[in-house]
RNA sequence: GGAGGAGUUCCCGAGCGGCCAAAGGGAACAGACUGUAAAUCUGUCGUCACAGACUUCGGUGGUUCGAAUCCACCCUCCUCCA
């Protein structure tokens, strides 16, 4: 089957730029590319579509580059935001590349340069500033970049001369990799359609060779909604952020509506296996968020990670022998005797946000400590209530917390 | 540079000098109902030592018994002109 094919079953597609000419181009091997803004130090599940997508396009025999924007992020792309971003440091920004770069080599074969890393600090920092007017600035219309999407939207709330040279950059960027790997194809999000299409057109412009732009579908819930949002922020990759049980979780409590997208975005399960599941209704579609929780999971933490996250959700919410991994924290006897209510350990493991917010809950008869649902404010707990496997705390019905006496 | 306009709690958005911790909506969280779903209904939604106290309405001062509401200066943003 056609890469692109594949690629357009499982739901990634959203714009493609001279189809015909791209079907035949990837029919050979083609080096591509993808860009990722180091914003923080981990990549967030917004940035695992592309990851998959390069994924499935480097099974397909292509070679993807990682591109990390560290000089574009001194600029900051204004696409899909109303404000100004905050300047990042450059000691920042190295840091978050740095740390995004770790995790991309999980997902991706970098050996024998079958995949490729750079960053564009390395070209966009050293730049002159009127050589590069004259050699790419003459290239762009400014009517016609005001006509795009990204910059239509700022037109009303402004916009800085740094940003609006953000397009002309990424188009830098893209010619740059062609001179430097021949890459011939950007992918990126569909938010990013005029920045990728920018660089594609400067290739044909500039060294009148074929270049191509593709750009995914925004990962969004069936009320279109950026999906990936949790009380805590954005779902994380990185396991100090977001526990592979919160992972596991956010998964297994997707949307009916959107169990099957998922599984065939972010998932290699073969497609006649994911309409299968997807087409499960009622309660039965239970079964299908179990696997894309557990198959999601396992790509990101690993399979021991994700059997222990399944284990735990299902002793949890099916009764049954605790194991596995709950969130858990350790508290001494000497922290306890001086403050043993249960509001105070609630805000101290977290699943309350302050002992305030843990009184609000214990009020709205939310809180139970083992099996007791707890509706006293002031109540306590012992060192001898707390068994040697750990308290179990629970908010809700989802939320669970381990407390071990140490 | 000139002339207007605006800055309110996570977001949008009301707000008469006292009855404003600040309407309404959204988001979020909890309860009921369910399938660890959605929809619906109910409650919470600045902080805390929570029947009370404390800190908020771009910033700093001022007027006043009393200010988010009035005045001055400053900062930021928007619109029009250059």
């Amino acid at each position: 089957m056609h890469i692109l094919d594949i690629l357009k079953e499982r739901g990634f597609v959203a714009q493609v730029t001279f189809e015909e000419e791209l079907y035949e181009q990837l029919k050979e091997p083609t080096t591509f590319y993808v860009g990722f803004d180091p914003t923080a130090d981990s990549m967030h599940i917004g940035h695992y579509i592309p990851v998959m997508a390069m994924a499935h396009m480097q099974r397909a025999g292509h070679r993807p580059i990682a591109l990390m924007g560290g000089g574009t992020a001194m600029v900051g792309d204004p696409s899909g935001k109303t404000d100004l971003r905050r300047m990042m440091t450059p000691e920042t920004i190295q840091h978050n590349v740095d740390g995004i770069q770790r995790q991309m080599a999980r997902f991706l074969d970098f050996s024998d340069g079958k995949a490729i890393i750079e960053n564009n600090a390395d070209w966009l920092l050293k730049l002159n500033y009127v050589e590069f007017l004259r050699e790419i600035g003459v290239h762009f219309s400014v009517n016609q970049m005001l006509t795009a999407e990204c910059y239509k939207q700022r037109m009303e709330k402004g916009l800085t001369f740094l940003e609006f040279n953000y397009m002309l950059m990424q188009g830098y960027d893209f010619l740059e990799l062609f001179r430097r790997h021949g890459c011939r194809l950007q992918l990126g999000g569909d938010d990013q359609w005029s920045n990728v299409l920018a660089g594609a057109d400067l290739i044909r412009r500039k060294e009148r060779e074929k270049a191509f732009a593709l750009t995914f579908k925004l990962l969004l819930t069936s009320e279109g909604v950026k999906m990936g949002k949790t009380e805590k922020g954005a779902l994380w990759l990185d396991p100090e952020k977001t526990t592979p049980y919160e992972f596991y979780q956010y998964w297994r409590n997707v949307d009916d509506a959107d169990v099957q997208k998922c599984l065939a975005l972010l998932t290699f399960l073969p497609m006649d296996e994911v309409l299968r599941l997807g087409a499960l209704e009622g309660s039965e579609i239970n079964e299908a968020k179990r696997v894309l929780a557990f198959e999601v999971t396992k790509l990101i933490h690993g399979e021991d990670e994700a059997e222990k996250a399944q284990q735990a959700a299902a002793a949890l919410f099916g009764g049954g022998a605790l194991q596995g991994s709950v969130p858990t924290t350790e508290i001494t006897r000497a922290a306890l005797s001086e403050d043993s209510r249960v509001t105070s350990l609630l805000a101290l493991c977290g699943l309350a946000k302050s002992r305030g917010a843990a009184r609000k809950l214990v009020e709205q008869n939310a809180v139970s400590v083992g099996d007791a649902k707890i509706t006293d404010v002031d109540a306590c707990v012992s060192a001898e209530d707390i068994p040697a496997d750990g308290l179990m705390l629970r908010v809700g019905k989802k939320s669970y917390h381990r407390v071990i006496l140490k």
